[in-house]
Order: structure tokens, then sequence, then C-alpha cells
DNA sequence: TAAAATATTTAGATACCTCTAATTTTAAAA
DNA sequence: TTTTAAAATTAGAGGTATCTAAATATTTTA
């Protein structure tokens, strides 16, 4: 169907693709991507060709409803695969990233199909990512983020916007996981850090942790 | 490490050396690899530049220690691969192999043997062919080829020669399978056929069945 | 709004893997 | 053993995806 590049490709011009009105900088994909900015204008007239994004010279780059089809598709197969990693085979949620990343790329459609039994559909991959289903749709869900919380408010932490394993092994770290309940005890206005209270710790946290944990209230 | 392309020669090139002392030969190989035999000369010099083949001119090109260790382990995975496939989602025999063909070269160390612990170490896949192990070791089973059987002796099916879907249906079709006792009743001394026992039925097979079919006595 | 800075695209080249057609080597047959 | 046939290799080229360097377009700044 598609070239493992192009599938790449697709899916990073949907994560990049935050504001439906504004195309897609070649810049901010070529850095996505890690290449250069001339890769990524060849690749998009490429994928122009086949109909996967809509492409003017200089307006930047949207996907078309296939693109945005196909990359669901990609995004549902390696948020199953995370989900089987980490549920079955006991990785941990900062190991699973660069191993689904290549398993997203199988393609089988009955493999996907009867992963997704396995794993009892699933909703949501370990870091509280959507799971789309088999026709694209998945749930948004209404989060907010840690920082946007103000003194003596909680909620549940119900995912993390940077998935690195940096971020994510700090996080485990300090005990802090998904599900749990984080109630911010104080916010210093002057560089935004909070200290917060989960479970039976308190603890400070500054704004690159509290940019990055979504909470529903 | 090695491209999928390299990989896939390498399987290639390990499942035809059948006799030590022959090299695999160009055509053979081009064969197997459904490829023109201009690419196979081109690959094998690049294999053979990365110490992975021994390669004379004219020669046919052989394992070196190196690409033998390589292959078992891409081997592994596929077979490893197509026990979960047929445990632990449903997939019948005869669908596993073109979906492992892919899963066979993610490149993860932990992914396989943490899959391998989940599957509780098999020893063989769903065609009775072994696994090799971490260290690329496996047992070679002491089994007989149906067709070389004679009248009255029998033995229990093991392992299957030809593993393509055509046949495996075929051997479902006739509830032959894995594990289950065949006794021979007869045997055509023209054609080479039989009349075999199974389970409660009894059935005659030409030579395309039996030579295909592997039996421990 | 003109100049400078930035972003994007084009042109030309490379690596990988493949192909066809032509050549060379080896093996088989007369 | 010479000829013929088969097998293998080389030469030259194409497609994909990438790169660097140069050219062009857009945006920002003075």
């Amino acid at each position: 169907m598609f070239s493992l590049s192009e599938e790449n490709y697709l899916k990073a011009i949907f994560h990049l693709q935050t504001h439906p009105k504004a195309g897609v900088s070649t810049n901010a994909l070529a850095e996505e991507m890690q290449t250069k900015a001339s890769s990524v204008t060849d690749m998009v007239k490429k994928l122009s060709d086949k109909h996967l994004v809509i492409y003017k010279k200089y307006q930047g780059v949207y996907l078309s409803d296939s693109g945005r089809e196909t990359a669901l598709q990609i995004i549902r197969k390696h948020r199953l695969w995370e989900v089987f990693l980490v549920e079955k085979l006991d990785f941990s949620w900062d190991e699973v990233h660069e191993v689904a990343e290549e398993l997203e790329h199988i393609k089988s459609e009955k493999l996907i199909s009867e992963l997704d039994k396995f794993l009892d559909y699933p909703k949501r991959d370990p870091h509280g990512d959507p799971i789309p289903d088999a026709h694209g749709d998945f749930q948004v869900a209404n989060k907010t983020l840690l920082a946007d919380l103000t003194k003596e408010e909680k909620g549940t932490l119900v995912g993390v916007k940077d998935t690195s394993p940096e971020f994510l092994k700090y996080l485990d770290k300090n005990n802090i996981a998904l599900g749990k309940t984080i109630e911010v005890l104080d916010k210093e206005e002057f560089d935004g850090s909070m200290l917060i209270q989960i479970e039976d710790q308190s603890l400070r946290v500054s704004t690159m942790v509290t940019a990055n944990i979504f909470i529903k209230i």
C-alpha cells in the first residue's frame, strides 16, 4: 500500500496538525521527521500526487480525508501494540514507543483486529492517549493541563503530553502514574511551579512537568 | 544493523543450504527470493563485503558463522511470532507465514525474549519446525518422510515440509494435523501413493502429500 | 516599502536495490 | 576435445529516499 516513509510522514503531519486552519510547515515537518527541508518538499509532492495530502507550494501541507484515515490507522496500530507490550510483555511505559514505531507498519488487517480482541478492545494506550477504532473514531477526552489548575483544585492524572523516556522515568521515580489523584497545594506565581499532593506524598514540580501532565477534573 | 533485503537473503541462503559442502547457486537464490540472478550477484557481493557470506565468483555462496547466526535469529523470531499468532490471536497455521515474514524483522532483543517468555519458551512452531534459542541452538528432530515408510509402519505426524497455505488447507480439510498418529495401510509401488489410517478415517494420498509430511516413528 | 532574514523549493548528486541486455565462465553434449 | 548449452557476472539504467548547495519566495525588520 504505502511505503514506510510515506506512513511516517502522514503520522507526523497528523501529530503536527493541531490547528485545522494552518497547514503544517516544511521546516516543522523536517524537524519532526529528523530530516532536511528539501527531503520534505520531495516527499510532500509525492504524497500530494497520491492525494494523501493537500499541498500548495510555500503554503504548508494538510492531510486529505484519505491521508487522515491512513494516519489514524497507523496510530491505532501503534497504540494497540503499546498496550500489548505493557500488559502482556512486561514493558514499562517508557520502553514501548521505539518498538511500537516498528510494529505499527506491519500490514495485516486480521493481525490488528485480533490483537484488539486479544487485548479486550482497550480505549487508551499506556500514556493515556485514545486508541482509534477500526473506523478511525476515537474519544476526545476532556482533559486539562496540570499547569492550568489553580490552588486547591484537584483531579485524576489521565495522560501525559511528553512521552519521552526521560520524562516518563522521572514520573516513575516520583510515583506519578496514570489514574492517580493530584491536588494542587500551592502554585508559585513567579515561575508557575507547583506543590502537589499525590497519594501520601507532596512534591514540588516545575512547569516542565505540569505542562506535560493531563488531568481530568 | 542489517537491511530488510539483507536479512531475507541470509534466511534464504540458510534454507537452501541443505548440504554444507555445496554452495548455494545464484539461480536457486534468485528463485527463492523471487528476483533475477543479476540482483542476487549484486547482493551476494554486498553480503560478502560485510563478511556474512563466503563467496567466490561462479562458486556459489555459503553462510559465514556470523551470517548463520544472523539467519538463525531471524528464523527464531519468525517462528516465535508464528506461535504467538496461532496460540494467542487465533490464526490458523496456513495464515501465519505471511505476517511472520514482516514481524521477523522487528529489531528489539527485549521484544523477542519477552515474547519467548510470554509463550512459555515453545520448542516448535505451528508447522513442527524447531525454534532456535537465544544462542541459535535448536533440536534437530529425528524425523522421516511419510513417503519413506513402508506398509504397516506407523508414527506420529511431527512436521510438514511444504508450508504453503494450499497444502496446509488440504491437510485441515482431511483432518490431518500435528501430533496425530498415522499408519501406512498400503503403499502402491507404481506411483508411491499410500492408503493411510489417521484416527478413525482411512485415506488415499499421493506422493505430493507423503513427501511433505514428517513422521516420528 | 525597501532591505535583510528566514523559509521553501529546485537542481544535481548519492546510496540502495532492482531490472534488462550483453558478456563471460563453467558444465554438458556431440 | 571442440561445440553447444546453461549459469553467472558485468554494464548500464531506473525508482525511492535522501543529501548539499543554489535559487526563489515569503516574512520580518528597519
